[in-house]
DNA sequence: GCAAATCCATACTCATGCGTATGTTAAGTG
DNA sequence: CACTTAACATACGCATGAGTATGGATTTGC
């Protein structure tokens, strides 16, 4: 019984610790990975890591890009099942409005953007998830400057209102009072 | 000739310190405010800095509370002076985009959202904000829930695009692109 | 069942950057 | 011109956190 609350006395791998490393950086920012704090709470020492990794900037670059490969994939393959292009749009915004909980890492992330590691991630993540929004408006029958801009402006509005009521608490938002916002954001962002 | 070149060898007053302390906000973060490589840039030594100020985090938070008086209100007055409720927004939103120098404090803060001190100064300027745009789309006859969620989805573009423009460098947006998106922007969420 | 990897612990070094202690110079002020 | 105070210099202490050196403990392959 209870296979991992003591974390299960196994040796670790770098993945491990590439895991570990990310969600502290979901709960405290990339300034919070000290190798010695991850390995206390690893239950082991600064021996392990080093071992594993040439230096912590190493880590950091791992951790960032193992996010940058397994992050996306879920919701987009959702969303491209969808038959009807028209109906896709506003599907997009309800599932991503409702699993802001798997947007923590990107929240944290982007108030971390003034570290040089974390800049080129994201900047490879928010234009391939902008072009993914260019291609859904087209599809959804708007014309190819138009969807650009409106795929910027969209983008852009999801990455302000992370920052808005994530990392800044503004005046904490109901829950009739977000749903009423996420209905309007679509019938202002996506084509009749 | 010749007044500030050379520092103008004056003796300095806590207001020297803060300014200087958000023009290296503005240029390299709220990490790079150190006290000993502040007193190198201004000529004098620790010595002077802990006269004026108790610690640094005092003079980061001065700093950021002479921004926040000091950073608003130009743009702002400006726009209250148009007559023609209607044509206030259009032209928020060209003098914004035109003057992305003046945002550039704001781009940097954004970007420094881990450190404690600079997220309740971003909270109240973003706050304050917020409700002049929610109180201008009502002026321009929007219902006020509309007109309350339109600001939301507004600012949060605003800042969204900050952070993708200025601090991510995504591919150089060129400026006839720029003044497009720019009326796209007005188009969509400004009303007829 | 024993060698060679693999994984980790212990005990350091070293740089950085905040803060302190105390001495020194330049302006005022009576 | 004495003397007080604002403004600075110099030289420390000290905590933090990265990285190294080296040896001990476990696996794993043969």
């Amino acid at each position: 019984m209870n296979a991992n609350a003591k974390p299960e006395r196994t040796r670790l791998s770098a993945e491990d610790w590439e895991e570990a490393a990310l969600s502290l950086i979901a709960e405290q920012g990339v300034n919070a990975v000290a190798v010695e704090a991850l390995a206390r709470q690893l239950g082991v020492t600064k021996g392990s890591f080093y071992w594993h990794f040439r230096t912590r900037e190493a880590l950091v670059q791992a951790a960032l890009e193992r996010w940058e490969q397994f992050g996306e994939r879920e919701i987009i393959s959702q969303i491209e099942a969808i038959p009807d292009p028209r109906a896709r749009l506003p599907e997009l915004f309800r599932r991503v409005a409702h699993e802001l909980q798997a947007h923590r890492v990107y929240a944290a992330l982007l108030k971390a953007l003034d570290h040089p590691q974390v800049v080129p991630v994201m900047a490879r993540v928010s234009q391939r998830r902008m072009e993914f929004l260019n291609t859904a408006y087209r599809e959804a029958g708007m014309p190819p400057t138009e969807a650009l801009n409106r795929a910027r402006l969209t983008y852009a509005a999801y990455v302000g209102f992370l920052q808005l009521n994530f990392t800044l608490g503004l005046p904490r938002i109901t829950h009739e009072e977000f749903d009423a916002y996420v209905e309007h954001m679509i019938a202002t962002l996506t084509p009749a």
